[in-house]
DNA sequence: GCATGATCATGC
DNA sequence: GCATGATCATGC
């Protein structure tokens, strides 16, 4: 059979299978689109985003790129989606960004249902490209680290299911304007071109609504594409059983109420763990029923972290949450876009919430767990205490926090060994090793706005 | 040896 | 009682 591309040239695959498809692209594992075409640059020559996608198009598979809803490959049903992965500290390999799959028609999507929805026909059969993104190379030398064809597993379906009708439900109930992308799990309806005026109608309400679209989160992609890369091995724990209804909040949740009321101290001899700082940590992963060192699967898909929470007597947090330390020459040359700062806001937490009780000082009881990721509101609040940091180290006065009587949501305090443990900055003396913290006042209000 | 989760100590 | 500087200590 031939086939023939845009300029008449025969294509080195056949557009009707699926299976021909992948093993041509395949050919691109280990390569970059410099090695394995004629390209010689980037059309728009401008780094544009989607301009590997769209080289990989017309330069490899010889198709004009197209945004029309039938499929990349039409006759075979398959999307073509590629997909950025990046180093991180310790070698490891992570999505750089959500995947995107289609765009969210709010009049449409209230009429639909999940099973027979335009993103579950776009997300069914997709071929999946990853390549090595690479800070300021150009995209054509990006290395393709895999092609594979991909559906969505049949484990995750449910939780995506129930992602998708927490997102529609709102629209539903007429409040499109309210969607977050914290909303939900692994699927999210993330805006788009958020930053214009750019809004939509919404069939159940008046109100004007930020375009979105459904994409996976990129910490569930880094764990799809980590499965896809170890795929061999088969390693991991799994909180659900395969066919069981996955709800994570419900199965977490299971776990732990047979032991709401004790205090620590007996859970901590109840599974037999010595007194340790990190005493807490270890209790929670054992009600998880998981071996202490062992990850959990459907938590890594979520990027969700446990985190112990001490409420005293009072309502409010014993103490701060904090993040790693930051270095101060990094802070100088990062916006908070691209930090490490903003990963972490971005990330979904467990709380295991431990109360004081009643009568006795300082004896704490397991009294609820929760899930918390910061809302979109208080990024920006969370980005004002940043840039502020930011600027008190650009002026050589890293010496200087930012108070949490300053941020509604965070702070800067000292985090290293002691007074001698110092990081440099750019200008002027070393100072202290610092990090971020979420301020226990804003912490005790989040959560009590989620438990009552 | 160091990063990080956890906690202490001081002063207002 | 809280804010904030400072330090401890486990586990990787």
């Amino acid at each position: 059979m031939e086939e023939h591309g845009m300029d008449g040239r025969i294509l080195g695959y056949d557009p009707s299978d699926p299976q021909s498809i992948l093993e041509y692209a395949e050919r691109l594992e280990g390569h970059t689109l410099r090695e394995m075409t004629d390209a010689k640059k980037i059309a728009d020559s401008k780094r544009r985003k989607g301009s590997f996608g769209n080289a990989m198009e017309e330069y490899y598979f010889d198709y004009a790129p197209n945004s029309s809803s039938e499929p990349d490959f039409a006759q075979a049903g398959v999307e073509l989606k590629t997909t950025p992965m990046k180093h991180v500290r310790k070698n490891d390999l992570v999505a750089k960004e959500r995947l995107v799959i289609s765009m969210i028609d709010y009049m449409d999507v209230v009429n639909e249902t999940f099973e027979t929805s335009h993103f579950m026909e776009k997300a069914r059969d997709i071929l999946l490209v990853t390549y090595l993104w690479e800070k300021d190379a150009d995209p054509l030398d990006y290395e393709v680290i895999m092609a594979d064809l991909w559906t969505i597993p049949e484990e995750d379906l449910p939780q995506i299911k129930r992602d998708w009708e927490t997102v529609v439900n709102k629209v539903r109930a007429g409040h499109a304007e309210d969607i977050s992308g914290s909303d939900t799990m692994y699927l999210e309806a993330c805006t788009k071109a958020a930053t214009s005026e750019n809004r939509r109608k919404q069939p159940c309400s008046d109100v004007p609504a930020k375009p979105r679209a459904w994409a996976f989160k990129a910490s569930y992609m880094t764990a799809i594409e980590q499965g896809l890369l170890d795929r061999k091995t088969g390693a991991g724990t799994s909180l659900a059983r395969k066919g069981q209804d996955i709800n994570l909040l419900g199965l977490v949740r299971e776990r732990f109420e047979p032991y709401f009321g004790r205090t620590e101290e007996e859970l901590a001899q109840h599974f037999g763990i010595s007194k340790s700082l990190n005493r807490c940590a270890r209790i929670t992963k054992r009600i998880l029923g998981v071996d202490e060192n062992s990850k959990i699967e459907e938590f890594e898909k979520a990027n969700i972290k446990p985190k112990t929470m001490r409420i005293k007597r009072n309502g409010r947090l014993k103490e701060s949450v904090s993040f790693p330390y930051f270095d101060y020459r990094k802070l100088e040359m990062t916006d908070f876009e691209d930090s490490d700062f903003h990963d972490e806001l971005l990330q979904k937490y467990l709380f295991v919430i431990y109360r004081e009780d009643e009568r006795e000082d300082g004896v704490y009881r397991l009294a609820d767990v929760m899930f918390w990721q910061m809302p979109d509101k208080d990024l920006d609040e969370a980005k004002r205490c940043y840039d502020q940091m930011r600027q008190n180290v650009r002026e050589g006065h890293a010496e200087i926090s930012v108070k949490s009587t300053e941020n509604r949501c965070c702070h800067v305090r000292p985090h290293g060994q002691n007074g001698k443990d110092t990081r440099p900055q750019p200008h002027g003396r070393p100072v202290v090793k610092k990090c971020f913290w979420l301020n226990a006042g804003y912490l005790s209000d989040e959560i009590a706005k989620a438990l009552f």
